[in-house]
Order: C-alpha cells, then sequence, then structure tokens
RNA sequence: GUCCCCAUCGUCCAGAGGCCUAGGACGUGGCCCUUUCAAGGCCAAAACCCGGGUUCGAAUCCCGGUGGGGACGCCA
C-alpha cells in the first residue's frame, strides 16, 4: 500500500510552491488508492502557530486536497504533529547512539560559528572537524561532570550514497561532502532530519514526494535509515516554481499564498489544473483542461519535469476563465455570492424568485470576466439602478443632434412590443433607427450608454431583455427627454 | 568556494536516434464573426544554449564548456 505524506512547518501559509507538492502526494495517492498523510512539522516553535496551521489547512480544503490521515482525520499515528513525538525522535537519537552511529558533541554554538566563519573568510566550505569524536573517555566524564550540555551528531560513514530519484534518476553523494549532521540539540530538541526520518519510518510513508530544495538532505536522511534497519522509501524531487525573473518564488513576485488567490477570485479548479501541469504532463497529446478527478486518474511521477518552472500568471487566467466556463451555473451562482454581497449588491431573491434572471445575466458576464470578482463590475448596471455614466461616453452617443427625438420614439415602440426578447428587441431597435435615418449601430450605441452608462457591455438585445421592460422605459426616459 | 539539479518558442509542455519542414497551450500580431467588449473560429511570427564526439543518421546518447537554479545551520 502506497503511502505519501505532505509534511509542511506551520511557519507561513501555504504558498504556491507548497500546493503543487501537496497536489502531487494527493494525486499519486489517487492514483494508486494509498494513503494521503497530511503532517505538521511544528518543531521550530519559535516560528511555528496554531494560526499558521490553520492557514495551511485552509488552503488545502479549499483546493480539495482531503487527507486521509492527519489534524482533524485523525488516524493511527495521532497526533499528526511533529513535535508532540519528541520522546520517540530522542529515543531513535539514543538508539543511534547505542548503536556507535551517533556520538555526543559537547562544541558550544559559539565554537562552530567560530570555526565556520574563520573557514569562510580563508575562502573555502567547512564541516563539521569531528572534534569531539576524538573525546577520550575521561574529558566525556569531566564534561559530564560539569553538566555540560551536548549535541548529538550523527557519525556519517566514509562512501557514497546513491538513490534513484523517481524525477531525476540515479544521484550519488559522496559522504565526503557530508557532514557529522546534529540530529540532536543541546536543549535535546531533534532537529530536522532526525524528526523527518522517525516519523517517516513510524507512519510508513512509502514514498517522499518534496521539493528540489531537499534533494541535497536526501543522502543524510537515508543514512538514518540504514542506521536504523528501516526500510527506504523512493524519492521524487519535484524541481521548484520559479517567478517570472527565474528566481525562486516569494512575497515580491506579488501574490505567493494560495488564499491570496482565493480572494483574488480564482477558481481552485483552475489553480489545481494550472499547478499540475506547472513542471508535469500526462505525456503526448494536447489536452491541457483537467478536473481534480480526471488529473487524479492520470496523474503518473514518471510524467514530472526535472527542471524547474516559472509561474505564468496570465496562464492561470486563462485556466480560471476555462473552469468557470464549465461551471455548471448553478455552481457559478454560489461561488460568485460573496461577492455581490461584498459590494453590498447581493439579493436574496437571486437564489429563489430571481434565481433564472441571475443566471441568465451570469451567463451573459461569464465569458467576459477571467476571474469571480469582475462579475460586479462587469455586470454592474443589472444590480444597481445608480448608474455610472461615462461622461465621454454620454458627449459622443446621446448628444449628436437628433438622437433624443429618435430615444423617444424608441421608448414607444418598446412600449408596444409584444414580447421583450432579444430577437424582437432586436428588430425595434433596429427598425426605430431606419425609420429615423440613423445608422443601427449608433443608435445602438447611444441606448447602450443610456441604459449602462458605458460603451462596452454584453450585446445590447440581450442586456435589454434581461433589465426588463420597467428599468429599460425609466432609463431611456431621462435620455429621451435631456439627450440631443 | 564545494556539492547537487536543470537546459526545446517570451512562458508552460510534447518529443524517449530516422515519424521533425520540431507539435500543442498561454501571451503577442492579423483576419473572420460583430452594435461595443469578450468568448469562439482561422492564420502568423516565435525555440532544439555552445563545442566536441558516437552513429549511415541526433532535439533525442556520451563528454566538456557556458548559463540558470538549489543546497551547504544546534531552520524546516
Amino acid at each position: 500500500m502506497l503511502r505519501v505524506r505532505f509534511a509542511p512547518s506551520p511557519t507561513g501559509y501555504l504558498h504556491v510552491g507548497g500546493a503543487r507538492t501537496a497536489l502531487f502526494n494527493w494525486l499519486l495517492a489517487q492514483r494508486q488508492q494509498g494513503v494521503f498523510v497530511l503532517r505538521i512539522e511544528d518543531t521550530d516553535l519559535e516560528r511555528s502557530s496554531d494560526e499558521m496551521v490553520e492557514g495551511i489547512l485552509d488552503g488545502l480544503r479549499w483546493l480539495g486536497l482531503d487527507w486521509h490521515e492527519g489534524p482533524a482525520a485523525g488516524g493511527p499515528h495521532a497526533p499528526y504533529f511533529q513535535a508532540q513525538h519528541l520522546e520517540r525522535h530522542r529515543a531513535m537519537a539514543a538508539d543511534l547512539v547505542r548503536r556507535g552511529r551517533a556520538y555526543a558533541c559537547y562544541c558550544t554554538p559559539e565554537e562552530i560559528t567560530a570555526k565556520r566563519t574563520a573557514a569562510e573568510v580563508a575562502g573555502g566550505g567547512w564541516k563539521y572537524d569531528r572534534t569531539c569524536r576524538r573525546l577520550s573517555a575521561e574529558q566525556i566524564a569531566a564534561f559530564n561532570a560539569e553538566g555540560r550540555p551536548h549535541a548529538v551528531r550523527f557519525l556519517v560513514p566514509d562512501g557514497t550514497t546513491r538513490f534513484d530519484d523517481l524525477v531525476h534518476g540515479p544521484i550519488e553523494f559522496d559522504h565526503a561532502n557530508l557532514d557529522d549532521f546534529v540530529i540532536l540539540r543541546s536543549d535535546g530538541q531533534p532537529t530536522y532530519h532526525l524528526s523527518v526520518v522517525s516519523d517517516d519510518i513510524e507512519m510508513q510513508i512509502t514514498h517522499v514526494i518534496r521539493g528540489d530544495d531537499h534533494i541535497s538532505n536526501t543522502p543524510k536522511q537515508i543514512l538514518l535509515y540504514e542506521a536504523m534497519d528501516a526500510p527506504i522509501p523512493r524519492f521524487a524531487h519535484v524541481p521548484l516554481i520559479l517567478g517570472p525573473d527565474k528566481k525562486r518564488l516569494s512575497k515580491r513576485h506579488g501574490a505567493t499564498s494560495v488564499m491570496e488567490y482565493a480572494r483574488q477570485g480564482y477558481l481552485p479548479e483552475a489553480m489545481v489544473n494550472f499547478l499540475s501541469l506547472l513542471g508535469w504532463s500526462p505525456g503526448s497529446g494536447d489536452r491541457e483542461l483537467f478536473t481534480r478527478d480526471e488529473l487524479a486518474g492520470v496523474f503518473d511521477v514518471s510524467g514530472i519535469n526535472g527542471g524547474n518552472a516559472v509561474f505564468n500568471q496570465e496562464k492561470l487566467d486563462w485556466f480560471n476563465q476555462q473552469h468557470m466556463m464549465r461551471l455548471p451555473i448553478a455552481e457559478l451562482a454560489t461561488r460568485v455570492k460573496p461577492w455581490f454581497e461584498q459590494a453590498g449588491l447581493w439579493r436574496d431573491d437571486y437564489s429563489t424568485s430571481r434565481r433564472e434572471w441571475f443566471f441568465a445575466v451570469l451567463e451573459l458576464l461569464r465569458p467576459r470576466a477571467k476571474r469571480l470578482d469582475e462579475f460586479v463590475p462587469l455586470g454592474r448596471f443589472f444590480f444597481d439602478d445608480t448608474l455610472d455614466f461615462d461622461e465621454r461616453a454620454v458627449a459622443k452617443h446621446l448628444y449628436p443632434a437628433g438622437i433624443g427625438e429618435v430615444l423617444q420614439a424608441l421608448l414607444v415602440a418598446l412600449d408596444h412590443l409584444p414580447s421583450y426578447d432579444p430577437a424582437t428587441l432586436e428588430v425595434c431597435v433596429r427598425g426605430t433607427a431606419d425609420a429615423h435615418g440613423l445608422k443601427a449601430s449608433a443608435f445602438i450605441h447611444a441606448v447602450r450608454v443610456a441604459v449602462t452608462g458605458r460603451t462596452v457591455s454584453p450585446g445590447l438585445f440581450d442586456v435589454l431583455s434581461l433589465l426588463g421592460r420597467d428599468r429599460v422605459r425609466a432609463r431611456l426616459d431621462v435620455w429621451a427627454r435631456s439627450a440631443g
């Protein structure tokens, strides 16, 4: 049974890079009918917070990436908070010492820092010089007697570690480039390497899918698995998401938290689709639009690319529009509702007696909107009778001589119309223009400005039809009197 | 500095030695549709980083260079 995990540290919100890593884990679990575990790596007490944990959970929920085991879901390894398994981590460190694979280090952080900076000044890299590996039994006894604190370091053996990365293929590290890393801090807190490996062993994780930035951590962790005689999982290192400047995506590139995209009016469906195709491809075939479940049906780690990918918001916009076009209209209505409420334009009858009307308006608006937040500004004149007139448009389209007269004629003609459907309205408007020797297009522009306040809108006849007799009459009436 | 990863249109991908006159998508430009704006349709410009090999044949394999990215913490 395949078991994967997403293990964020709650030191920030769920950003797009983490979201994609989570997505790949989720997709693989779905595809292989495995288990997706969510584990919060909160061992950095200083920077972790409950608020961030919630933020991450919210992000995952928004994307629809549900976890089988983890916070709120529970599971056989609960609690799924790393900091609550300190004792097991410490026990592993002790075990490693007992096995002769780790040793106490009495060097102080200050001493280490001094050596490291000295080496850097001298212009080279530095690795721990194993001072404490050479301590005599007497020295150790003396240090312990004086109560001197110690960290625990893993003893890196000579040799090389190689692993077959699922996205990069074989990768090899010479241990000469690894130093005896700390697994237990002098205050008794386990470090990242110890905690992850301990937890991944405990939770029987079979596939570790994580960011490329962890690739150089992998040999250290494999060494830990080996020292514990534990089965080593498969690794898949996913390339990073870059900003337009090819630098690692960060705050200065704008939105980086997935919930920020939610607030901006993006659909989770679009975000999932977009993210899935950033660095992954289903192979040959031109298809790009997928639902989350369709992706789960075809996803495979072998399709993950080795190179980093640049985040392209314009493509996200396109995915968003495509997914909005494909949403059942009732669903679109519920998605868009919060924006109407926020603008103070929501009315309850939009979901009851005027439901069909509301749907029809959305249908008109959606090919014109890239994001959910655009429905309000795009269709404001449908929901608010106080029009925001574009003065230049008024001057240009409503003041040419004679327009007022034609508008008056239209008003009368419209009142006698048996039906208010677009086709009938079109015949009426064009006929009125013709009868007065006015170009239909000029008249259409004039009517549009009179009725919407703007020069751009969905097709005028659809607009008139949906606005309805009373509102059209009221809006036209004003200009029939005052126009040119 | 050391180690690691990567390298096809501006961007995201396809391409797993001859199917490549290098394909698709976003974006860009043009045309069509059209009352405006979108959507939609059609067309166009746009790339195999460089140099060596291997091979009858290389975008595809190997080596080197260059470029980009990442990692080198008692952070995760």
